[in-house]
DNA sequence: ATTCATCTCA
């Protein structure tokens, strides 16, 4: 029946065929036939697979005795295996003497073998040739090659291919498109460069074949190659093999190469013109592609469903629906939409372009519904947000028991994903267990993926570790899952050991910026830089931007700045980067300058740009510019301010010391305020010392985050620096209470690419000796100048608080102690420190810089501080 | 015995 369907479509689509007279001549030339195109119709009756060569036995191997009975055994089994009665045939093949049966008629036999797929029997004749002792020669050795081909036994197949001298191109072709069918491509370019050193004359069916292992690794210099080759051959106006060419310099986006072939070839048929569409929509050239449709439609040769399909596909990468819904139209009345492979299309091509409700449409009348009909809808309700959805839809097919693919199960696991449901995530993974997937290595990639979304890297990883056969999407998953689980440590650990399997690309390395940029671990950060460079990577945007973002948190800025300076085509982000940048590092001017430079350059900002800018503001304290950008961002530019554009408008008030207006601010917000916005207004009471404001605010944020650490240790603060130890003493058993626990503080510098790391609480580190008596060096010197170190701190261990190291174990000073003798005078040091700075360490800071003359670099939790000649870039504003 | 076509993961 589905035979039936597909002959008639073929051919009712297909235009004649016009030959061109090159064509003519190169066939004849080559000595090659040419079938008519509806020989498919014959191939599928016939079982006569081998060409006319060796079904036939060679002449004079066999002579029939003049004498012989008709009803010679030869006879009958070659008359069983013109029938197809395979039992029959073996029958007498088992109880022939070894004499009599000829050599032709082992051939038939293994043919016949070959034809029905029965390995067993074609096993069988194999162990009589070997027990009877004939010797394979002439046309036996090559059947038996082809039966274990056909047979799907590719190993014994090539056993008795290399022991065999083969000349015949035809056996070389199956050998090349076997190893090709279970993707071990490499195997089959070899037997390819073998079969040419061997002088065997290759064909176009060799030619289809290599071209399309060549596409899929990519290896455009072997195919180059071989196009010439084929070339001298005079292959190079045959429709078939050029039709592979074009597709091979698609695969490997060579579209120039690919169209001056097309340009060239006369003999164009409706897969030449598929080709060309469906290359240009997977080189991301869609409109190209729609281009050729419409020459196509001109030169009047019929499309057929591929065509369809390709278009639609190229309509939903560019997402023209205008397009799409008249094709829909064209499609209904040529007969299509009754084909399920069209209908998915649509469905993708409806998704691709915002209309979800335009595909759940056509899927929910589908007559009948496959599991790619399935796929296409879940990924179409992943990609626009509606997971709930996509997982109800799981649900369905389990129902109706619709057996999942791979490709259902990574959808399912993508939309699992997207909205972060590790409960159904697990469902998923259940049911992969249960129908062993777990084994393919997309749907590891998709489950470990939907683990790290749902912020469980313990299962990504146990993922990841059982793995036999990881790719480099593995590996990218769990580097850019520890990146984005602010595990930079796992992820720059890991970034190392795959460095010893594979060569990371482009996308390992953007998913490192970001945990170089979270470590401040500038010498890796540079390092990724440089192999960026080094391979031609470094002029996508997404990669620059992510470069210019670790230079920044790195502490780098001139380093970042002079990377934006060279940005030839500067994006939204790029410029985002750039003014938080300026922000982060207290250059709240230059941060709105670079914000205006931006508005002039025709770039609209949106939410987060307003974000950035307004932090920006809010580090150098520049209340009446912020409030200015608030109204530009609600007025000018429409957007509705969120949670986190009013944290940073009351820190604004807050650090400006009005405190009162903060606290109205938030009370008259149109949307209800969240303990950030809280505690925004806290961390200005603090600055300001105001206790009575601080405590009404603080219950708010215990209301909203009763476990948040952070704000616990704000308010001990705010009590200690009043030196209200009573109400530490009761915050300390609240907090007990709660069983909650510190961050413990740490500073770190990086020193020739490696972390020297300060641990509160840890006097055991290397040199201690040394850089303990500079640091007393340093205070007994300050004392004598005048500096006043404040000794207040809250949250210690012991009772008697005052005298206590503070929480941040002075760890800041001790990387900083370090840095100055690690280093010649004059470097830059860079010191990364996991909480606020102390305001002891700050101070201390400024006097190393002034004293010693360093600059130093600090960057805490919330941003940087430079210290230059006894100055801080914060002043005083954090 | 070839060549084109739908759904997946960073």
């Amino acid at each position: 029946m589905l035979l039936l369907t597909k002959t008639t479509s073929t051919t009712m689509w297909v235009s004649p065929q016009h030959h061109c007279p090159g064509q003519t001549s190169i066939t004849s030339q080559n000595g090659f036939v040419s079938f008519p195109k509806s020989s498919t119709t014959s191939r599928a009756v016939s079982f006569n697979m081998g060409n006319p060569h060796t079904t036939l036995p060679p002449s004079g191997s066999f002579k029939k005795p003049i004498n012989q009975p008709i009803t010679d055994c030869n006879t009958q089994i070659r008359k069983f295996c013109e029938v197809g009665n395979l039992k029959m045939a073996m029958d007498l093949v088992c109880n022939a003497q070894k004499s009599e049966l000829e050599l032709a008629t082992y051939c038939s036999v293994l043919q016949l073998c070959a034809d029905l797929k029965s390995l067993d029997e074609g096993r069988k004749v194999h162990s009589f040739i070997d027990s009877r002792g004939i010797e394979m020669q002439n046309a036996l050795a090559p059947k038996l090659a082809f039966m274990y081909l056909s047979c799907g036994d590719l190993r014994e197949g090539r056993r008795v291919f290399d022991r065999m001298a083969n000349e015949k191109v035809f056996l070389w072709n199956m050998l090349l498109s076997e190893y090709a069918k279970i993707g071990n491509f490499e195997e089959s370019i070899m037997l390819y460069e073998r079969m040419v050193e061997f002088g065997v004359e290759a064909n176009s069916y060799t030619f289809s074949c290599i071209l399309k292992c060549l596409a899929a690794k990519k290896s455009v210099a072997k195919g180059e190659r071989v196009h010439g080759y084929l070339l001298k051959l005079g292959f190079g106006a045959y429709n078939t093999v050029v039709n592979s060419l074009i597709a091979f310099y698609f695969k490997c986006g060579r579209t120039e190469s690919a169209r001056k072939l097309f340009n060239e070839l006369c003999d164009r048929d409706v897969i030449t013109w598929n080709s060309m569409i469906s290359g240009y929509t997977a080189n991301g050239r869609a409109e190209k592609g729609v281009e050729v449709f419409i020459d196509m439609l001109s030169t009047g040769i019929r499309v057929d469903l591929a065509t369809i399909v390709s278009v639609l596909a190229g309509c939903a990468n560019v997402g023209v629906i205008s397009l799409g819904r008249s094709l829909h139209a064209y499609a209904i009345k040529a007969g299509f939409n009754k084909e399920i492979t069209f209908n998915n299309t649509l469905i993708g091509m409806y998704t691709n372009c915002g209309d979800i409700d335009g595909a759940s449409r056509i899927f929910y009348n589908l007559g009948e519904r496959s599991v790619v009909s399935c796929t296409s809808m879940i990924a179409g309700y992943a990609r626009d947000g509606l997971s709930d959805k996509a997982i109800a839809l799981f649900h369905e097919m389990k129902m109706e028991g619709i057996k999942l693919d791979i490709f259902s199960v990574t959808s399912i696991l993508h939309a699992c994903a997207c909205s972060g449901s590790l409960e159904d995530g697990k469902e998923v993974h259940n049911y992969i267990r249960e129908n062993n997937m777990d084994l393919d290595v997309s749907v590891s990639n998709a489950l470990m993926d939907m683990y790290a979304k749902c912020g469980s890297m313990e299962d990504a990883l146990s993922i990841f570790s059982q793995m036999p056969i990881k790719d480099i999407v593995s590996w990218n998953t769990m580097i850019g899952g520890y990146s984005k689980n602010s595990m930079p440590n796992e992820a720059l650990h890991l970034f190392g050991a795959m460095q010893q399997e594979l060569k990371p690309d482009i996308v390992t390395l953007t998913c490192v910026l970001p945990s170089c940029a979270s470590l401040a671990a500038l010498d890796r950060g540079r390092e990724v830089h440089a192999h960026l460079l080094r391979n031609g990577l470094a002029f996508d945007n997404y990669v620059v931007n992510a470069l210019i973002d670790m230079y920044v948190k790195c502490g780098a800025l001139v380093l970042a700045r002079s990377l934006f300076d060279k940005t030839p085509v500067k994006d939204l982000v790029s410029w985002v980067v750039m003014v938080a940048g300026y922000g982060m590092h207290g250059f709240g001017r230059e941060a709105i300058a670079a914000f205006k430079k931006m508005r002039k350059a025709g770039i609209v900002p949106d939410e987060v740009s307003f974000i950035s800018i307004l932090h920006a503001c809010s580090h150098s304290g520049l209340l009446h510019e912020g409030w200015r950008f608030f109204d530009i961002m609600r007025n000018d530019c429409n957007i509705k301010p969120k949670l986190e554009h009013y944290a940073c408008m009351v820190d604004l008030l807050a650090r400006s010391g009005k405190l009162l207006k903060a606290y109205r601010f938030v009370e008259t917000m149109p949307i209800e305020p969240d303990a950030s916005v809280w505690g925004a207004l806290l961390c200005g009471c603090r600055i300001h010392h105001d206790v009575k404001l601080a405590e009404k605010v603080a219950e708010h944020i215990f209301k909203l985050e009763p476990d948040n650490m952070r704000y616990y240790v704000l308010i001990a603060t705010i009590y200690a620096e009043a030196e209200k130890w009573e109400e530490v003493k009761k915050l300390k058993e609240r907090i007990g209470r709660r069983g909650l626990r510190k961050n413990p503080c740490c500073s770190w510098i990086e020193i020739k690419g490696k972390h020297h790391i300060f641990v509160a609480g840890d006097n055991s580190y290397p040199q201690a000796k040394t850089i303990d008596s500079l640091i007393k060096e340093w205070s007994t010197k300050m004392k004598a100048e005048g500096y006043f170190p404040k000794l207040r701190y809250a949250l210690t261990k012991g009772e008697n608080m005052q005298k206590e190291t503070p929480r941040c174990g002075h760890t800041e000073r001790r990387a900083m102690a370090f840095g100055i003798m690690s280093f010649p005078p004059g470097k830059i040091l860079r010191i990364t420190t996991n909480l606020r700075v102390c305001s002891d360490c700050h101070e201390m800071a400024k006097y190393v810089s002034k004293k010693i003359g360093n600059e130093i670099v600090l960057r805490d939790s919330n941003r940087f501080h430079h210290f230059k000649n006894g100055s801080c870039s914060c002043r005083g504003y954090w």
